[in-house]
DNA sequence: TTGATAATGATAATGCGTTATCATTTAATA
DNA sequence: TATTAAATGATAACGCATTATCATTATCAA
């Protein structure tokens, strides 16, 4: 029998106040500002438990730990931040990927991941001593 | 002093005769063809020279280790196949992918791996009993 | 050929993300 | 409210890729 805890709510919340797939770690930091004691455990056992039933998706990237985000609604791609490493939906896809593949390959799945500079990490860098936000 | 091994050169000879990137252990196979005692140690340490003098670069991959292949001429994107597990190089790349990007974000690489099935594994799924390949 | 030492092979150790363990807490039902 | 077992938090353990260690081997300049 499932029950309703706090920290199952908090964890939630992250990812849905978030609106991009979160790490392990984003997760914790986020949802202890809800409820402080929170553990590291308890993240990963309700992201893998969510995970299962199929409401939180596991984004896997190259060379690191995979982050997680809601079920998405519809196909999409992430732009990760080469600043502040934070990672973003995409809601767009090339059109002519077929047309890469060699002769007698058959396309199943793709995986595009852009990286460079968000908007915030754009705007920061553009800003001298005197014009800094925040 | 740099010495010239039989190690050594098997391990390059593996890459360049694969033509394809090469996991660690694809690499360590394929070598001991050449080298039949070869160690997997030695193949870990003659990869990370020959990435650190640039004649190899790593190729990452969501959610499992880096391949490894001989410094790429021109740039170019992956296929991993669903079944034989295999990269493969894929000389193209889709042309519009600025216009994915939202307003205010600066794009400075992209990564873009397809998967399915390679030409051999295409082949092979078409095949009944009586029309089996060697 | 020989001597110095770079490189190797076997394997123990490491790093790190994730999972298991278990005593304690807490949600939910009676 | 008392009861029960699901869930939690702290942390030890795990899995796995990679690296370090060290005795041994093999390259290569003299």
């Amino acid at each position: 029998m499932v029950r309703n805890t706090q920290q199952g709510n908090a964890i939630r919340q992250a990812l849905k106040k978030a609106g991009r797939p979160l790490s392990a770690q984003e997760t914790l930091a986020m949802a202890q500002n809800k409820v402080p004691g929170l553990g590291i455990a308890t993240v990963y056992r309700n992201l893998k438990s969510l995970q299962q039933d199929g409401s939180v998706v596991a984004v896997e990237l190259p060379g690191q730990p995979p982050r997680w985000e809601l079920a998405p609604e519809n196909h999409h791609h992430h732009f990760l931040c080469n600043t502040c490493d934070k990672l973003y939906e995409i809601n767009a896809c090339p059109a002519d990927l077929q047309r890469l593949l060699p002769e007698g390959y058959t396309m199943e799945e793709h995986d595009i991941l852009l990286r460079g500079l968000c908007n915030d990490c754009s705007v920061n860098k553009n800003l001298t001593g005197n014009k800094k936000l925040d």
